[in-house]
DNA sequence: GCAAAAGTGTTCTAGTTACACCCATGC
DNA sequence: GCATGGGTGTAACTAGAACACTTTTGC
């Protein structure tokens, strides 16, 4: 195992990783998918290596891909995070003493005493397709509300916050939804998911006639039934006309 | 100067490098400034690498401040290059050899035949104050119109289009002006350089409406003398609350 | 005096915001 | 039948767009 970890170390970039905040949406709340590391309580964000001779972009795909089972799904890149202090929040000597451990001391020199410049991805998913899958580093996947985040390993808080603003950007000036919500969905779910990221509440009516007049959404003859009270009506993205608003840019200006 | 080179390698990170896009606004035109590689005609983009000790954001000022002498200048860090296929613009035998001839051929390896990624800052300055100077690599410094950027060495090109993007990006939601204009300036001059940047015309009663909306701007006693036609008056950054406005953002809409 | 650029306000339009009543469903 | 949430349109307001004439200066 050791011996597996140290051909995939000699086949990857040593200096550079990618970090993802994978975001996913349910039960009216914006959910991040978490990590817990081996023998420890502490969490951290899915990340990983990059091949010599992959692209940071398929490395991310690929991580993505590792970590939920889901490919194309939407990705975006945000921020490249590359301070020296990066590993400071790694300084609980209980913590390390398990790793080290667990891993062996040389694992433990290569990933944390080294400098490493890490390039933040922003992924958003389906919930319910997401097959939570840990690594080699981690036994357990959890998804946690943005809110009850714990304190995470290194700087993967900061990564998180600056995550939220891009996203919080990317929904003023690209429609969202396709890639966090289920083919089909009520106006109200779609509402409550902007609500959600971007914290503050809409009129029902100005927000359906803002979203429709993008022209992005089909109205379903179809109700969702078996939830109490009126039974709203289904919509579902069109994907060819999505797809042209966002290489185009919407303005939600709400 | 062989041997301080590969002493400068072994104190800076050899997979993760820094490439800058310096753009200036001079005589109603937007500028970047690129630099030609000694014993070729191959033109780049400053850059350069980035100490094992010291983070990204700092490397890019320090990178900054030796190409145009200038500290405390605006830069963003707008996008991270990380494909594989990076140096193949470079392909020119005669470039290289002639690089190689320069060089020896130690540093031909390190520089083009490694997978480098390398991070993307633009910065905005102000034309009259740079001191262009030149790095190891190359011998000569010069403004070019956007226009007329040449075909340039690795991806470069790419880097350019996707920070002007990013600038335009920003324009739109953060006040420009005050690091690419000197101290007191027109309305006419930022006007130009809104148009110049967003590559659109506009009201000039409409866009000095918006800008003073803004509150950021104060309109002096003075007016520009000796120019051709009517004098226009002189305009300056109120600092203070500049700054303000960056943070909190505004919404240029036209 | 003439050409070229700058200073300045108002009207119209379109987009955004505010707002209330009825209806369907589950319990 | 009642509580809860969903469906739907209009009026007021505000921000953006369109627009022209006068003034100053250098040549």
């Amino acid at each position: 195992m050791d011996q597996d970890l140290k051909a995939y170390f000699a086949k990857t970039l040593a200096e550079v990783s990618i970090d993802c905040v994978i975001f996913g949406f349910h039960a009216g709340e914006l959910k991040v998918l978490l990590l817990r590391w081996k023998e420890t309580d502490g969490w951290s964000l899915p990340g990983g290596r990059i091949f010599k001779e992959e692209s940071l972009n398929a490395a991310a795909v690929r991580i993505l891909q590792e970590r939920t089972g889901l490919t194309e799904i939407f990705l975006h890149q945000y921020y490249t995070f590359g301070d020296t202090n990066r590993n400071t929040h790694f300084t609980e000597m209980e913590l390390l003493e398990r790793l080290e451990g667990f891993f062996g001391k040389g694992i433990f020199d290569e990933l944390l005493h080294n400098r490493v410049v890490s390039v933040g991805y922003f992924a958003l998913v389906e919930f319910a397709l997401v097959q939570a899958t840990p690594d080699w580093f981690t036994d357990e996947c959890r998804w946690w509300n943005i809110a009850d985040v714990p304190n995470l390993l290194f700087d993967h808080n900061d990564m998180i916050t600056s995550a939220l603003q891009a996203l919080r950007q990317q929904i003023r000036n690209q429609p969202i939804g396709y890639d966090l919500l289920p083919e089909k969905f009520t106006m109200p779910e779609l509402q409550k998911l902007y609500e959600t990221i971007l914290d503050k509440q809409f009129d029902r009516r100005n927000f359906q006639k803002l979203l429709m007049s993008y022209d992005i959404l089909e109205k379903l003859d179809e109700k969702r039934v078996g939830v109490a009270n009126k039974s709203p009506f289904l919509y579902r993205f069109d994907k060819q006309k999505y797809e042209k608003a966002i290489h185009s840019g919407i303005s939600f200006s709400m």
